[in-house]
DNA sequence: CTGGGTGCAAAGTATTTGCATGAAC
DNA sequence: GTTCATGCAAATACTTTGCACCCAG
């Protein structure tokens, strides 16, 4: 099942079909950038502008549907909004996958330390991944 | 004592005003975006260009002695390279402070989970700062 | 000296905006 | 029908490049 009409209304989203694409792509891919967005999209829209791309994304960002990433010497990718975890890049082929790490501790000393109210981390795992080793 | 005539030229860059002056006002203000450094740099250098400050800013990062801090919803910081540390983001005003958690346990969880070899991690914490609470 | 740095102007990328038309609800 | 999205073109913002001149080593 693969249907985001709900789920783009539910974040105050029209349902467009350029939306539903987007929605799909994200969810196939995991994260991706602009650009290579705007090639895929372009096989389904063959007269999509970059423009509905951009306006896309900054909306969907600001309702909270998706998420941008941003990683180390890159351009920034984005995913569908799910439930928190880490990414990990691989320095040689340039990869990024998802990872699930317990970081309640983090959170606890740095609060302590910072009297700062945490309500996020951003983490990326920068190393070489198995095949690159 | 503030001389990073060495530090420069250890890194491979020649010591110049206006890159000792950059040196500087990172080490002053722990971490600055492009347009803020460029309207202090203005100050000591009336003439300076923009391209200079970006030719430095790379040149200094693909040399490691300073390095970029991606944070979310915000133009890149830059700042000097010292001991692994991580960044606090107040979300209401703005604020990026250092801090230093102990990572260790996250890395030996990560590097197990994924078999990757990892060399680093990018981490930002965000929330509200004591006065923004 | 000599190589590399600086500042300026111009070029290149990336991203946003305004507007007329068209689609979602 | 009304509101909002789309696509196009233009504008803006951001970053890099080429070149003549100058300074650090």
């Amino acid at each position: 099942m693969n249907n985001y009409i709900n789920a783009l209304r539910e974040h105050n989203l029209k349902a467009t079909p350029q939306r539903l694409a987007i929605a799909d792509i994200l969810h196939t891919k995991g994260h991706i950038a602009i650009e290579p967005l705007y090639e895929v999209m372009l096989k389904k829209f063959s007269s999509i502008s970059l423009a509905t791309i951009y306006k896309n994304i900054n909306l969907m960002v600001a309702n909270s549907f998706i998420q941008e990433v941003k990683i180390p010497h890159a351009k920034s990718l984005y995913e569908l909004t799910k439930d928190a975890h880490s990414h990990l890049l691989c320095q040689k082929c340039g990869e990024v996958t998802d990872i699930t790490v317990d970081l309640n501790s983090v959170i606890s000393s740095a609060s302590q330390k910072s009297q700062f109210k945490i309500e996020k981390l951003d983490l990326v795992l920068s190393g070489l991944c198995k095949n690159c080793q």
